[in-house]
RNA sequence: GGAGAGAUGGCCGAGAGGCCGAAGGCGCGCCCCUGCUAAGGGCGUAUGGGCCAAAAGCCCAUCGAGGGUUCGAAUCCCUCUCUCUCCGCCA
């Protein structure tokens, strides 16, 4: 959510800055309602102080025996008529907060105007795109061909957009979360958690999903009304809810692995063969919380931790700068970093580091107590993928494959696969 | 799932229709006193919002959440959430 300020005094220059991503800010509309709200309030408060004052001067007039019913009188309507300026305040209030929650973030100056991913800037490149001797296949026939990766069943299981892994494929993807893991946490100064992967819609309220983007999302039914996450991001940045946190205690770096459910609604023809889009995937996620002065330097910072993972695993990568019209819809600045698959002689997007500001702040109600002012102020919150997993096992299955369909293993998760070099058909 | 207890400020804890944004204590901050080992005194110490150019000031809201009763609710009534204890069940 954006400063209420904004939409108060500045309303014009913010739906100038709103317009560099494409988003047309209803100044009428808003202006026209914040004129009444502020109408409103100043009534409903007058009504209420005079009720306080009356209801006071009953109270004294009975404490001393004098006869109150004069009094009494003299208020007889004000708690109809202040109840109906409290309705309509409420009414006003409701309306511009759901216009309120569903504008998004204001782009960084440094972010590039653009209207899609074309207009994405390239920041740097890491490696050289894979070669190969031979015409390199694509994940879906390598785990096809080593009988390791089978899309017909989980089909069956499930429906659409799942996947079963078995063997030692399904072995290097749990290596790939456990190296992750140790890298962040060891090396990178990230507190491993363990996060529910069902949560509410508070939860999802104060990260940005909700309201605006529930088709995106799995409910469950029942009485709770329970969410599956949509990644780890949600949880993480929500431990920080409704919390005041001391300035000693910052920066919070949190990572936790969990599983990622989308809808991906909407995505109907696209990425259809094999593990890219999936309705459930693994994902270890990074979350920071950090004072604001120094959110954009813990952005570049964030984002290096990630592409830690890619150089460690020898994955060639580059960094995407989005532009105004691809971030989303929280953020204020957003890197992607893209690995080479070689199956589809493309890069594609395996991680995604973002700075919200004080966007998410805001609807969190998470603050620090400055110690300049004394007084709880908003921190700003990032978070990025360290890396997306399933995205990952097919960068090395695509990079990392030899002629015979075998597939060779990084060195740095030859421990935690017990040695092995390669995974073959056996 | 059954039975019971509870939720008050940074923390502990009182309060049981008006004098309560809330006693008292702890903690924290500032000031004073005192130098002889560890104390004494004073003052201050929640958050969000409105009016205002701003400050000052005034006002409003908030005692788990939401509704209700009342001129007036931390206090009475209803619903919900969460925590704790006992029983059952369970990985």
């Amino acid at each position: 959510m954006l400063d209420p300020r904004l939409t108060r005094t500045e309303l014009e220059q913010t739906a100038v800055q709103l317009a560099r991503r494409g988003f047309r800010l209803d100044t009428a509309t808003i202006g026209a309602l914040e004129a009444r709200r502020k109408e409103l309030q100043t009534q409903t408060q007058h009504l209420q102080a005079e009720r306080n004052a009356s209801a006071k001067a009953i109270g004294q007039a009975k404490a001393k025996g004098q006869d109150a019913a004069p009094l009494l009188a003299a208020v007889a309507d004000l708690g109809d008529r202040l109840k109906e300026a409290e309705a309509q305040l409420t009414a006003v209030q409701d309306e511009l907060n759901d216009i309120l929650m569903g504008i998004p973030n204001i782009p960084h100056t440094s972010v590039p105007d653009g209207k899609g991913e074309g207009d994405n800037r390239e920041v740097r490149r890491w490696g050289d795109t894979t070669q190969f001797d031979f015409t390199p296949r694509d994940h879906v026939d390598l785990g096809g061909g080593l009988g390791m990766l089978d899309f017909e069943t989980a089909a069956k299981i499930t429906g659409a957009r799942f996947a079963l892994m078995s063997g030692p494929l399904a072995r290097l993807h749990r290596a790939l979360i456990q190296f992750m893991l140790d890298l962040h946490t060891s090396e990178h100064g990230y507190t491993e958690c363990y996060v529910p992967y069902l949560v509410n819609a508070d939860s999802l309220r104060g990260t940005g999903q909700l309201p605006k983007f529930a088709e995106d999302l799995f409910a469950l039914g029942g009485e709770h009304g329970y969410y599956l996450i949509p990644t780890a991001e949600v949880p993480l940045t929500n431990i920080v809810r409704d919390v005041i946190i001391e300035d000693v205690y910052l920066p919070r770096k949190y990572v936790a692995h969990t599983p990622c459910f989308r809808s991906e609604a909407g995505s109907y023809g696209k990425d259809t063969r094999g593990m890219i889009r999936q309705h459930q995937f693994e994902k270890v996620e990074l979350v920071q919380v950090v004072r604001p002065q120094d959110s954009y330097a813990a952005l570049e910072t964030l984002t290096g931790h990630a592409e830690t993972v890619l150089q460690r695993l020898e994955l060639p990568y580059r960094v995407m700068a989005l532009c105004t019209g691809d971030m989303g819809f929280a953020s204020a600045k957003t890197y992607d970093l893209e690995v080479w698959l070689p199956g589809q002689q493309k890069y594609r997007e395996i991680s995604s580091c973002s700075n919200f500001e004080d966007f998410q702040a805001r609807r969190l109600m998470a603050r620090w107590r400055n110690p300049a002012t004394g007084k709880p102020e908003l921190v700003h919150t990032l978070n990025g993928s360290g890396l997306a997993v399933g995205r990952t096992l097919v960068a090395i299955m695509e990079n990392y494959q030899q002629a015979d369909g075998s597939i060779r293993i990084p060195q740095a998760l030859q421990s935690y696969m017990g040695g092995k070099a390669m995974i073959g058909p056996d």
